[in-house]
DNA sequence: ACCTGAACACCGTTCAAGT
DNA sequence: ACCTGAACACCGTTCAAGT
């Protein structure tokens, strides 16, 4: 229709198609359509499906602000990065899950894990520990994500997970039942007390990690700086 | 072929293919051709793929070990219940891909949550805390089961992840150039580890959640008992 | 109520043929 | 090399018709 064909075309017109319709609403015969050709043109530029959705993925990654609060300390610019990545995924549906499905090894991608290795050095993480953090904590927000676009799906305006666990019974599953409330909250003040565990437990495992982990634990190093730093924003 | 068609033969067939084929190999379709039926009968047991799949997922559920070490200290149970989570969604490459696709509220389901909510209970983790912690662990361990599944792709034999992180180039990705052999370390070690840190942020943050999170730490009152045995394994 | 054949409205991918 | 029409081998779901 306008554009003359390119990978850059297909991306762009297949991000729109997910943003608007959700991982159904998005399929290589509606990108070709859309473009004014038929589906199979686009195998010129692309290899199949998964690569277009790895494409698509880090397209809508690369507007992650990674500079957000760019003052303070290590701790603030980790949670706004965190929430500037659960922003993104959160702004089209099916986006969460595909980032959840195909494994997000783009550029994009690989500088928010830059990036996040780099403010836990700051915080005088261990390079192992770091490592796992990261997955931990990716793996946790994307997951968060996932689950609010699931309840955010029209065709079920209480959603159904909320619907099983305020409806479970009391007799047999006593604990749930009690713990429904707690279990069902979300918001970014569970979102931010979230982040805290990961990172109580990350910080406090560092520098000593289980023995058998890493060959020898490297001298990374961080400056004394860095380790009183993350004593005091323990401590608040 | 030889059942008589119903919601359990139904469920039993899907189950099956998905172990054999994975989440792509397994259909209505097939499903109905291995009942030998038309596809539109199912509909008389099922409402549609959605249910289905969940319906397999619970089915798979149902044969992880919840009473995993029985004896032995809270902490070990849950390890060996983690670990059997882990297990039984490793054991077929699709499961884990549709524990993170579909919402996991089914019976089986909700006996693996409560029975997490019980050992947390025993190790002194408060309601809101425990919550939380249960959405942790079992994200955590679901991740890491879809994650080993797609390494474990025949047409990727050594991984397309593993790939993108070894092959990082040092000059744009320094972090991730220098932890790339700590983040691809996986395996048992780096399981029991990870379940490791995050408890130490779920211990840490019990009893003293942020004041705005829940409307009163209602007194859910561990016994001092247990108290003592949280620190006793915080301290091994 | 349960079951069915046939159709509907889609998919991703391939391939021979064109330019 | 890029692009295409047409076909291939599938999907989930619906629906009128049977029992």
């Amino acid at each position: 229709m306008k554009l003359p064909l390119s990978r850059d075309a297909i991306v762009t017109e297949a991000l729109l198609q997910l943003t608007r319709e959700g991982l159904e609403g998005m399929s290589l015969r509606k990108v070709a359509a859309a473009l004014a050709t038929g589906p199979a043109s686009l195998y010129a530029y692309i290899e199949n499906l998964d690569e277009l959705q790895a494409l698509v993925l880090d397209r809508a990654l690369g507007s992650v602000d990674l500079r957000g609060a760019r003052k303070g300390g290590w701790r603030d610019r980790l949670v706004a990065l965190l929430e500037s990545y659960l922003h993104v995924l959160s702004r089209s549906p099916g986006l969460a899950q595909l980032a959840l499905g195909a494994a997000a090894v783009g550029p994009s991608a690989l500088r928010i894990v830059e990036t996040l290795l780099g403010l836990l050095d700051e915080a005088g993480v261990d390079r192992g520990t770091a490592a796992l953090a990261v997955d931990l904590l990716l793996l946790y927000v994307t997951g968060i994500a996932a689950e609010q676009s699931k309840n955010f799906e029209p065709t079920d305006p209480e959603g159904a997970v909320a619907r099983a666990i305020r409806g479970v019974s009391a007799d047999d599953y006593p604990r749930i039942h009690a713990a429904r409330e707690e279990m069902l909250s979300g918001g970014e003040e569970r979102f931010v007390w979230a982040i805290d565990v990961l990172l109580r437990g990350i910080l406090q495992t560092s520098r000593s990690p289980t023995a058998s982990l890493a060959p020898a634990p490297a001298p990374s190093s961080p400056s004394k700086e860095a380790r009183s730093r993350t004593k005091r924003s323990l401590a608040r």
